[in-house]
DNA sequence: TAGTGGTGTGAAAGCGCTGTCAATAACACT
DNA sequence: AGTGTTATTGACAGCGCTTTCACACCACTA
């Protein structure tokens, strides 16, 4: 006589409703996965019985039956950073509809940190995974590659992509950034990046590309914390202390750059007319800071919008790939107040 | 003779890990779980077919099998929202180090949505739940007292918590941040709010006791939309309009205050001296704005890691609940440099 | 040599649900 | 009444894992 592993009691299942609507499990199953199909009177029996027991079905237990998770993993590096609001926002927008459910993980900007993330999310059998940027490791890959789900890698553009992948080239953006500086006549302009972001990095990459075509000595002020405004603030300090003639700055994110402008307020530093300030990401507060940042702006709810709808339509479509498995969906550059033309000293 | 439902070939199995080490699965799962009390011989075994095969152990299959999902379901309004950012770094230092994961679900502030969000969480069988806020739906409060799991109703003290609550009065820090600028001999007091966010409406009844204790009349602008940097500066516009000769502003949080500040600077208007900014929460960018923001430091990573390892004592210590039911964590007065005393025009 | 206790491993059952298919009920028609 | 057709419901097995308990094995003691 072995004893039940769990003392009776506990949240109701499916057998408690069944029970208590005279039905089956299966039936009782059946009523709330296809209301539709049931005798209306059979329908309105068992969800009454629900109601009265407070019943919520056991998400794990019917996954696993129905080999069917309906969930999606989304690992992004960061939590804290605006730059994920617009992105995790459209994954909300397009998943929260079609009831599938969204498992955020974070990595902290580490690689070690993603596998392990990676791994996590796999053990919940999501149907898709969604990553941010394309650095994963050699296992991490092995493992998204093995799960034979779709993979949607975004925020960059990859050479090889794992699946799919929509992004764009944050070099490019970068050197854009830079060039647009650089038209307007400066030439003392310095990089602030925190450059434990990969993409920061390209984004240096490209700033650099364009400091070496114009002939100019790249300045960089990096530091390796995660970026935040008072980072921003430091970083040009320790750039204005080492090049005091820098005319103008690109920041690698609109917060560094938001917080240079901080500090440029506090110094007296005019902003455009003593130094231009080029941010990236064209995050909420850009348009509306005094003066309004000049920025490159990544679409981010359109990547992730984009990325959500190929998911949906493998998942719940036709269960066909979509031939376009790369999408390139660029970037924009936002000219507004913090940039200027280079004072002819 | 039935065909298996699933095509084999999927993913592989504890049963292909244990094939492989040639063992029984039971001992491969022993292995996996406590790598400790097996032979060492046995452990390099099982441990080199999991690497072989790229084993990923169903979480589903397992938290079903042990009833222990390991996972604690966290339930905030808003996920693009610099308040969350802290609150949600918290409980991943305190659970991802204790191997807990956690299910970040997201309301939008519409009780609707976070009675729903509930639902969805419990559906999982978390450990426990943290919820932002207290005003649950009465459905809500039903499922979550019935899941019989610790629920954690943070960011605000509750008359009747639905079990523990670990928050502060924003009525009383609505009240407070009021006070600072009355007391600076500001009598034209206007507040800035989005009153989507019941906290926010707490805090506005903070302002209105303390207009009512000063004898003068509030001057409230509110919108109906999610608060943003664009938010205050239109708000502070309105106010402007409405009511030129206010000397002070309470925000109802930092981002309208930012936004507000910006504002000011865009029309000339000289922050502290013709108009006193007063935020609230005390983001990262408050301290680093110029002028500095005055502000309300609310404790929102403290209450988050108290949190958690009130839930890990529970959980993982010797199950029982500490005495202590509800912690008011209080909040701060921060006065930088936005706030001054009114000019005697 | 039998007995003892510890260590290492495996067989069986079941967690709560769903897919499949069979069974029944209900109805229209010849 | 008998047959066929459709709508509705139920029995069974199994998803991948863990728990429990039994068993095999070994060294050691008496």
């Amino acid at each position: 006589m072995r004893t039940p592993r769990k003392p009776p009691g506990g949240r109701p299942t499916l057998n408690d409703v069944a029970a208590l609507a005279s039905v089956s499990a299966v039936t009782a199953s059946r009523t709330l996965r296809h209301p539709d199909i049931v005798s209306p009177r059979l329908r309105a029996r068992v969800e009454a019985a629900v109601r009265e027991l407070a019943y919520v079905p056991n998400q794990l237990a019917s996954a696993l039956a129905s080999s069917r998770t309906g969930r999606v993993a989304v690992i992004v590096p960061s939590l804290t950073n605006g730059v994920f609001d617009d992105y995790l926002r459209a994954l909300h927008d397009a998943f929260v509809p079609a009831s599938v459910e969204i498992l955020v993980l974070s990595s902290n900007y580490l690689p070690g940190r993603e596998e392990k993330a990676i791994a996590t999310a796999l053990g919940q059998y999501p149907e898709a995974v969604i990553l941010a940027g394309i650095d994963q490791t050699r296992h991490a890959r092995r493992l998204l590659r093995e799960a034979a789900i779709p993979i949607v890698q975004t925020m960059e553009i990859a050479e090889t992509p794992i699946d799919i992948n929509i992004g764009l080239s944050h070099a490019d953006a970068g050197y854009a950034a830079a060039r647009h500086l650089f038209e307007l006549g400066h030439r003392k302009v310095g990089h602030l990046m925190a450059p434990r972001d990969s993409r920061a990095r390209k984004r240096a990459e490209g700033y650099a590309r364009a400091a070496r075509e114009f002939g100019v000595e790249p300045i960089v002020a990096a530091v390796d914390e995660p970026s935040s405004f008072a980072i921003g603030a430091k970083l040009f300090a320790e750039m204005m202390q080492r090049q005091p003639e820098t005319t103008a700055i690109f920041c690698g994110n609109d917060n560094l750059a938001l917080g240079a402008l901080f500090e440029c307020q506090r110094r007296g530093v005019d902003v455009p007319r003593d130094l231009s300030i080029m941010g990236y990401n064209d995050l909420e507060f850009s348009a509306c800071a005094f003066p309004a940042l000049s920025t490159i702006a990544t679409p981010r709810y359109e990547m992730a919008r984009r990325a959500a709808e190929i998911i949906l339509e493998i998942v719940r479509g036709s269960g066909e790939r979509p031939k376009t498995t790369q999408i390139d969906v660029g970037f924009r550059v936002v000219v507004r107040e913090s940039t200027a033309k280079v004072r002819s000293a």
